[in-house]
DNA sequence: GCATGGTTTTGATCTACGTCAAGGCGGCGA
DNA sequence: TCGCCGCCTTGACGTAGATCAAAACCATGC
């Protein structure tokens, strides 16, 4: 249980400014204590590229955040058809406080590392700290509408408009990681395998390889190597998701 | 403006009693103040069936949950394609507060009563009243879960099985509706025209109709005119609809 | 009764994507 | 250096569901 040394290591206001418990939230004394009580609640975990977190049904005693690397979200039906239901990157939330089990595959998809709380204290906190809930609803709000247009994507698009769309995605999230760098020359890497982006999208691997291949002789994409992107014109990707050019801004 | 009068006509507490706010919760007052705080910022609005509630990037200035019949969420793209992302039944909410703007096409697909919040003195309540918050989270996780259902059926499933699994959904709801009639004979009517079953689940009415036939003919459901279906065994039902048969209870 | 318009069914055909199968590429350990 | 193994690509072919088109159904008003 590496848990107490791993909060000493690195600094909790370094590594998780985007949890949704944050120091003051948590105790109003002094720093010492705020951190001996984190310790007993809050905990790092480590995962390798591939491996699963939780199988859904499983017990899972701890909600989490994602501090570095991407994990996925996925449903798998009886014969093995796999759809992934959530992509979840550095701040992202999972787990249901109030729920004891797993409802989806949690896999980390690159090295991974999690900032677990103790499901018990922490719906506790909710109980007394209502900024927790507030935060969280906001999370769960946006996580829903990306859900939804998710839903879109699925029901609707064609299999190039999909690959766009993702490709489009990624690049956004890159971009908004590094500066923002408007309009530019954006380049990668894609954290998913072929096979990942096609449950994903709803498609086959074949599918996703042809249809990237496509985009790639079409001057829509450059590929170098095979997981590395870079979108000459970023405007050209987005006219080829098939969704509103001016980009919907609602806040 | 119908607000005062309404809300006088049929007691707030019959009604509302899924409303994420509660008598209690916003007044601790006698209940004549109560009622007339009320009043100034909650007020029902009718809809006639097949009349939009607003369109998506429309400014909304309220939040509301249903208080009878059926509205859908759509999204729905420059040429046309359109798809559901949520059904709406009593007690589902629907609006994000903080958010100016209708984020979704809200229509009516029966006669549709609605109780709806002015937004300013909702938010300013959510504020004050953290068990606002609370419930809303929970029905928003709710709706998650339901939409990442959803994204499986999208992405992974025949037409066939979506047929099905709308056919159980509904089936489900209705009977929860009515007394919790166990593994019975069940009976009601659809609540949606073919398009917008087709809306929902990603396919066209002509093939919505098609996989009706079919399980029809299979005897999986039966129907009597157009929209009246009766499920002579439930359990045959779901087995067609490609999901784990043990209904997977989380809580 | 009959005309009207929205909804639903059914048929004939087309096509985007899935399926099956064969290689190619690139990293890693022996 | 070679061979292995996991990824990825590409081709040939099959099929579920889309598309196009016609007709049946059903409620409504005249």
């Amino acid at each position: 249980m590496p848990k107490v040394r791993t909060a000493q290591e690195t600094p909790l206001s370094q590594d998780c400014d985007n949890c949704p418990i944050r120091h003051r939230a948590v105790c109003a004394r002094c720093e010492a204590d705020e951190l001996r009580f984190l310790e007993t609640i809050k905990y790092y975990r480590r995962f390798d590229a591939g491996q699963t977190v939780v199988w859904s049904g499983d017990r899972m005693d701890f909600v989490a955040s994602v501090v570095s690397g991407i994990a996925t979200l996925s449903q798998t039906m009886e014969d093995g058809r796999r759809q992934m239901v959530g992509l979840l990157l550095p701040s992202d939330f999972v787990g249901r406080p109030g729920r004891p089990a797993a409802a989806y595959d949690v896999t980390a998809t690159s090295d991974l590392v999690m900032c677990c709380f103790r499901r018990g204290p922490f719906e506790d906190m909710m109980r007394t700290t209502p900024s927790i809930s507030q935060r969280l609803l906001e999370m769960t709000l946006d996580e829903l509408d990306a859900a939804r247009e998710w839903m879109l994507l699925l029901g609707r698009k064609t299999a190039r408009e999909k690959i766009a769309s993702l490709v489009a995605i990624i690049a956004r999230r890159d971009a908004s990681l590094k500066l923002h760098g408007r309009s530019q020359s954006l380049s990668f890497d894609l954290p998913l395998t072929r096979e990942a982006m096609a449950d994903y999208l709803g498609l086959t691997l074949e599918t996703v390889s042809r249809q990237i291949s496509a985009l790639k002789k079409d001057g829509v994409i450059q590929l170098t190597g095979q997981r590395h992107v870079t979108i000459p014109d970023f405007n050209r990707l987005v006219e080829e998701t098939g969704d509103d050019t001016d980009g919907g801004f609602l806040v």
